[in-house]
DNA sequence: GATGAATGAGGCTTCATTCAT
DNA sequence: CATGAATGAAGCCTCATTCAT
C-alpha cells in the first residue's frame, strides 16, 4: 500500500543530489539502524522516488560502504592532523590537547557514532575499521614511545597502555553520546577526567 | 552437484536437542552475525530440520533475547560473585584479582565477545545491556567511593572513573578476542597491563 | 515451544478412544472452526498424544468427512423418522409436529450448527450435505404435494415453497443458536412462530 | 514439461492494476474459497509478480477484511435505497418492489453469494456481517409493525415473521444462485414464489 | 497400542533491484 | 534525469504427517 503522493520531477547538480541521499540516509540509518532502514525509506526522507537511489549509488552495500570509507577517512584526518600539527615537544601540552580534541571530535559525529555502535563497529566483516583503529593506535604508540624516551612519560608496555587509554576514551564518549541526552553539558567534565587518566598514566 | 544430504530421522532427549540448537545458533551468529543468521543455517549446522526449530523456540527472535539474556545473566553472575567474594580490606588485592578475573572471564566467553561486537552491544536498541553494564559500573563506582573513603585510592569523579576504566578494560579485551589469533597467550600480560593501569590510575 | 506434560500410556478401547477424538474434535471445531483447528488442538484436548490421532483416522480430511457424514446420517435418520412416525391423514398435526421437531433437534444439535455454520454449510465442495438438503426437500415437496391433493393445502409452486419455508425454518433456527446466548428460552416461541408461518403459508 | 511463463513488465495505473488484483482474489475465492486461496494463485490469475500483491494490500486478511466490508456496504446500500425509495403508503406495492428487488440484487452478486456461502456468513468471528443482518431486520421489523398499525398486515410476532421471511429469501436465493446453473432463468418464478410467501403471511 | 520428537512442504511477507514510461 | 510500478529471491513460521522408541 503506498501513498501516492504528487512530486515534481526537480533536476537537481548530481553532487547535491549524492549529497541529499547521503544526509537522509545518515538520519535513517541512527534512526532505524543499518539493517533496519530500507532504500524505500531513505528515498522517501530524501524526498525523491525508489529508482533515483540507483542513479547515484550501486546498491544498498555501496553505500553503506560509502559512508563507512568516510567515517574512517575522518577519524583518519582528525587523527592525523592533530598529530601532525602539534609541536613534539610539550608532550603534556599534547596530551591535553588531545584528550578535549577527542571529546570535540565525538560530539561533533554523533550521528557517526550511533550508527557505528549500532552496527558492529570493528569485526572481523569490517577491515576498514579494524585498519583505521590500528592506525591510530600506532600513532599514540609511537608519540608514548618517544614521550617516554625524552623522559616525560613512563610507560612499560606502550602498545597495550595505547590500546587501554583509546578504548577508555571511545567507549565512554560513545556511551556518553549514546545515552546522556545532552552530552554537551558534560563536555567540560570529560575533558578532565580523560586529562586526568591521561597524566596519572602516563606521568613518569 | 549437491551433495544431497541422507538425514536419519534421530531422537534426542529435548534437553539435547535445545542444546545443540543453541550450540549452532552461537557458532552461526559468530560467523555471520545474528542478522545474516537464518533459521535454515541454524538447523543445518544442528543437523535438524528446519521445523523442528521451532519445538524449541518461539522464533528467532526469542532466541536471539534469550542468548542475550544469558549473557547479561552470565555477566552479572560473574560480576557480583566477584564484588562479594572478595574480603573488602585489602584493596589493592581487590584491585589485582578484579583484573585477572575479568580477563580470565572474557576470554572464557569468546563466542559471546564475537556476537556481542558484531551485533552492537549497547546501542538504545538494547536496554538489556544497558542496565547490565550500568550495574556493573555502579559495583565499580561503590569500590572507588569506599577505597577513598579509606584512604587508599584517590579519585576526583569515582562515576567517570569508573567508566573509563571499565571501558577500557572491556574495550581492549575485546579486541584481542576479535584480532589476536591466539589471545590466551598474551593473558599474562593482558593481566600485567591492566592492573598496572589501575594501579596508576587509583593509587592516592 | 512444547510443554512437557507427564502422560501415563492408557490403553483404551479403540471405540471408546476414537469417540473421545471425536468429541475432542467436535469441541475444538466449534471454537476455531475446521480450518482453525490443529491435529495438536483435538489430541491435546483429547487428552491424547499427537501420534494417535493417526491411530484412529487416517487424516485430518478423513475426520472431518466422518464428522459431516455423521451429520448427514442424523439430520437425515431425524427426517425421515419424523416423516415415516406421523400418520398422514391429520396434515395440520403433520404440520405442527415438524415445527416442534425441528426445533428441538435443531436446539439438541447445537454443536452441528455451529460448526456448519463457520464452515460453509452447503458449497458445491460438499455434495454430501446438497444431497441431504435435496433430500429432505423432496420429502417436503412430496407432503405438500399429498396434502394440496387432499384439499387442505393450497400450494401454486410446491417445490419452491419448500425450499422457501426450509430455509426460513433452518436459517432462522442456526441464527438463533448462533446469537441468542440461551435458544432454549426462546422454544416456545420458536414453535409457535414456525407453525404460525407454515399454516399461513399452506391453507387452502 | 513446465510451461515457463515468460512475462513482459507491463506497468498499469495503480487504480487498474488494483482492480485487476480484486477481480483475481473474487474469481480465486469463488473457486476455492478464501482459506483455500493463496496470494500466489491470486497474483497468477491477475497476471502478476507475487510481490505486487503488497503493493495494493497490506495482507491476505486485510484484503478478505475489505472484500467483506465492501459486501456489506452493497448489501446495506441496496437495503437502505429500497426501503427509503418507496412510499411508505401501499404497503403490497412496497412488498412486491421488494421481493423482486432482492431476487435482483442476489441474481446480480452472485460473487459475493458464492464466496459468502463457502466461508460461513454470520458465524460469530463475523460480526460485520452479524450487525448487517441485524440492521436489515430491523428494517423488515419496523415495516410490518407500520404496515400492521395501518391495518394492512397481521403479525403476531413482527420480530420473528422478520426473521423467518428474510431467511427464507436469502437462503433459497443463496442456494438457486449455488445450485442452479442458470439461475437467472427462474427468476421469475422465485419473485412470484417470493410474492406468494410474503403476501400469505402477512395478510390480514 | 501409545508417544511425542522430527520432518519438510507450503504459505505469508519483505525489500533490494530493475525497467518501461 | 527522474519516476514508481513491478519483480522475485529469500526469510520466517505453521502444521499435517511420519516414525523410532
Amino acid at each position: 500500500m503506498q501513498s501516492r503522493v504528487e512530486r515534481k520531477r526537480i533536476t537537481k547538480a548530481p553532487e547535491q543530489r549524492r549529497g541529499d541521499l547521503l544526509d537522509a540516509a545518515i538520519r535513517v540509518f541512527t534512526d532505524k539502524g543499518i539493517q533496519g532502514a530500507t532504500i524505500a525509506d531513505i528515498t522517501t526522507t530524501a524526498g525523491v522516488a525508489k529508482g533515483t537511489f540507483y542513479l547515484y549509488f550501486d546498491s544498498k552495500d555501496q553505500l553503506v560502504a560509502a559512508l563507512k570509507a568516510r567515517m574512517v577517512d575522518d577519524i583518519l584526518a582528525h587523527a592525523s592532523g592533530l598529530y601532525e600539527k602539534v609541536g613534539r615537544e610539550d608532550w603534556w601540552a599534547l596530551v591535553d590537547t588531545f584528550a578535549e580534541s577527542y571529546v570535540d571530535f565525538m560530539l561533533g559525529h554523533r550521528d557517526m557514532c550511533q550508527i557505528m555502535a549500532q552496527e558492529g563497529i570493528s569485526p572481523e566483516a569490517d577491515p576498514a575499521f579494524a585498519d583505521c583503529y590500528a592506525r591510530i593506535n600506532q600513532m599514540l604508540v609511537t608519540s608514548l614511545r618517544a614521550g617516554t624516551a625524552d623522559g616525560v612519560f613512563a610507560t612499560t608496555d606502550p602498545e597495550l597502555t595505547a590500546k587501554l587509554l583509546h578504548h577508555a576514551i571511545d567507549g565512554t564518549l560513545v556511551n556518553a553520546i549514546l545515552y546522556d541526552p545532552k552530552p554537551d553539558v558534560d563536555r567540560g567534565r570529560l575533558v578532565a577526567g580523560i586529562r586526568e587518566l591521561l597524566h596519572k598514566t602516563l606521568a613518569a
